[in-house]
DNA sequence: GTCTATAGAGGGATAGAC
DNA sequence: GTCTATCCCTCTATAGAC
């Protein structure tokens, strides 16, 4: 009982955790609140009992993941003291790494941002700063004519793009999960080369 | 009377152009058959009267996008008279166009696709033919170390990822529609600037 | 904290008059 | 073809026993 491993989740715990696997999978509109129950196997009267409501669970979940989604990768962007090229290699090593492990995450925080704009307003200053970070201002001074919307779009397309075609990859060439991670992992030497020649 | 722009549609044409709109916007799931209704200013008894039921309605609407979504540039990609570059200038050009009428298209594509991958194995010959395509043939040629698949993911993310990004960049710098519109227009050339320093 | 039973709202679909 | 009224099922949420 000491070690963490065999140490039995909390009901809340389970909830939880259901519950970011089936909204990841499904969504908000689509997710029944049975469907949650039955995933932790657990008692449908719970999930209120410990979260008042399904919207209440949801915007915890939906609040990690865009935290997530948006935050890891934003102080990368505003490292000083790193080159170009270095701030490039290491975003793309560790977003990749951080998409693998959550690969359904980029098309869950897209489609409910889609439906629900509003409450991602929140966010908003994480995401105007980084017209200002130090990748914006060292990508133009050594391009003065660079627009840095324009490579940040395809510089973040080409490392949550596959992701989001994830299901028609693999209609494309059938791959299993295995396999495609392996293609993710070796896209990152890709990126890395493909954005030094946009950047040079 | 004569004249196209004066004829009054049909009630069934307002239905279903009404459904186009809700459902892109929403998707299915969050989508109510009294929203169709009335965005369509007709009764809600008439939408089952035609349509039979909101699933077909949809069926319907979905067939029609995904179609366009992945048919209108899969003809290019295999053009065999044409280069590399022209193939890339050419779909680049036609497929940004075309988004910029339906800028909604892709996240309602690629949403429900996430949520119903199933019926979308009708189109699965499309895409996998993708991989025989004259343009995977000529990139080969060029880059024998070249994996078609890393390219088109990049490509196509150039194209559509700014679309599905299209909320989070208009609060990164507060866009209007025009402006949203200049924005991608200017990338065509940045795009096709790119993807040849990719293929090179 | 956990269960059963059920209230109550929402929304898809239809009956039937016109 | 178009309307009103309404059925009825599904799903969220809660009451109340244990």
């Amino acid at each position: 009982m000491s070690q963490v491993e065999s140490v039995r989740l909390s009901t809340e715990e389970q909830l939880k955790q259901a519950a970011r696997r089936v909204f990841l999978r499904k969504g908000f509109a689509a997710t029944r609140t049975r469907d949650i129950a039955e995933e932790a196997g657990q008692n449908l009267a719970l999930l209120n009992y410990y979260f008042r409501s399904k919207q209440n669970l949801f915007d915890l979940v939906l609040r990690e993941n865009t935290q997530q989604f948006f935050g890891v990768v934003a102080p990368l962007f505003h490292d000083a003291a790193t080159s170009l090229e270095e701030k490039i290699a290491l975003i793309t090593d560790q977003y990749i790494d951080l998409l693998l492990q959550q690969p359904e995450m980029p098309m869950f925080v897209l489609s409910e941002l889609r439906t629900n704009p509003a409450w991602f307003s929140q966010n908003a200053p994480l995401m105007q700063q980084l017209a200002q970070s130090a990748f914006a201002r060292q990508l133009v001074e050594r391009q003065p004519a660079a627009e840095p919307v324009q490579v940040f779009l395809t510089f973040i397309g080409m490392l949550l793009f596959p992701f989001i075609l994830k299901p028609v990859v693999q209609i494309i060439e059938p791959l299993n999960e295995a396999a495609f991670a392996q293609l993710m992992r070796e896209r990152k030497a890709l990126v890395v080369r493909w954005m030094s020649a946009i950047i040079e």
